[in-house]
Formats: C-alpha cells, structure tokens, sequence
DNA sequence: CGGATTTGACCGGCGC
DNA sequence: GCGCCGGTCAAATCCG
C-alpha cells in the first residue's frame, strides 16, 4: 500500500472499472494486513481539486472503506462475504455517475442519516449494488457505497467522471 | 412504448 | 415474545 498514485496514473485507459478493480485489490490486500472485525476498514481517502462535476463547487474528498458481508444464512453453503466499497463525497449532487447505469429500488429514511437511496446495476447478471446515504451533518456530503463488482464494460461514456478520476489523489493513510 | 423512478407495504433480523 | 429498524420488492406513475 505505497504507490496508490501510481496506480491510478496507470489506469489511463481502462477508465472507471479500474479505479474500483485498484481498490478492489488494495482492500483485499489491507483486509489481510489490518483483519479487522468490526466490519470496517478504511483503505485510501482520496482529494480531488474543485472539478468539473454539474453542481459542484468545492473540493471532492473521497474516503474508500472495505466490509466484509458474511452471508451464512443459507445451509452448507461456503462461506461467502460480498466487498462493499464506501466513498465519502464531499458534493452537492448525490447521484455521482460512475458510467453504469443505475436503478433506484429503495428509498427509506435512517435515524442518524438522511434518506438513504438504494440503486442496483441494470446489467444482466450484474447484482452490483450501491447505496447513497447524505450526512444530516453535512448537506455536501455523500456517502456512496458499491456492493459487489461489476463483471461488465461500461455502457455509458461519462467523460466527466473519468476526468475528476484523473485528477484523483489517494493518500496512502488520512 | 419502454424504461426508469417513486412510494408504500412486507419481511427478516436484532435488541430489549 | 414483542417491537423497532433496515432492507427489499412490487405496482403505479412519469419521462424521454
């Protein structure tokens, strides 16, 4: 977990699914490192300058954590844990596009947060999952939490988004 | 017309 | 055992 910048600079082409297979990688390889049991595991903050993002008129700081979601519900079945990425936004608009396409399922409202949205990846097959929680504390702040990983290329061209990836810093621990 | 979004209800799990 | 909270589903609606 030294040259986050590096591996960033190198996904110049891949765009978006790189940045979350690059944080994919690092959270399995920091999970070994830390093993923490409470289920959350900072991995990387992330800064980016004021952007060209519609809506956004400050700083972006991205805080990336890995859960482990152990499912033993079912029978004998193996012991399954789903990766959930969590970045913390500091932005005005709530819905980031990170070129998939989303669809709301849910919406319900939480004591200590505001009204979280539930979105799942439309793709066949694809059971990626986020969550967009907005901190009452911090009307800027969003909290985007991808569940899974997505198994497909990326249908839209969200040139904005790959842009702000590019100007992305990670800090190896914040 | 098709697809996405919305809102309410339902279900399951956890806590007390 | 009951109640509460969080999460998901599903039908209706709206938009493009």
């Amino acid at each position: 977990m030294e040259n986050y910048q590096t591996i960033f600079q190198s996904s110049s082409s891949s765009s978006h699914l790189s940045l979350l297979n690059t944080l994919n990688s690092q959270a399995q390889t920091q999970r070994q490192d830390h093993n923490k049991s409470n289920g959350y595991s900072r991995i990387t903050s992330m800064e980016i300058p004021g952007s060209s993002i519609s809506g956004v008129t400050q700083s972006n700081s991205l805080t990336g954590v890995e859960t482990e979601v152990k499912i033993g519900k079912k029978r004998g079945e193996k012991i399954s844990r789903k990766p959930r990425y969590a970045f913390q936004t500091r932005t005005q608009v709530d819905i980031l596009d990170d070129g998939y396409r989303w669809r709301k399922y849910g919406q319900k409202a939480v004591k200590n947060n505001k009204f979280p949205s539930y979105y799942r990846c439309t793709y066949q097959g694809c059971t990626v999952k986020k969550q967009v929680q907005r901190l009452s504390n911090d009307e800027g702040m969003v909290v985007t939490t991808y569940e899974g990983t997505h198994s497909h290329p990326i249908e839209k061209s969200t040139d904005n988004f790959e842009h702000i990836l590019s100007q992305m810093q990670i800090y190896p621990s914040i």
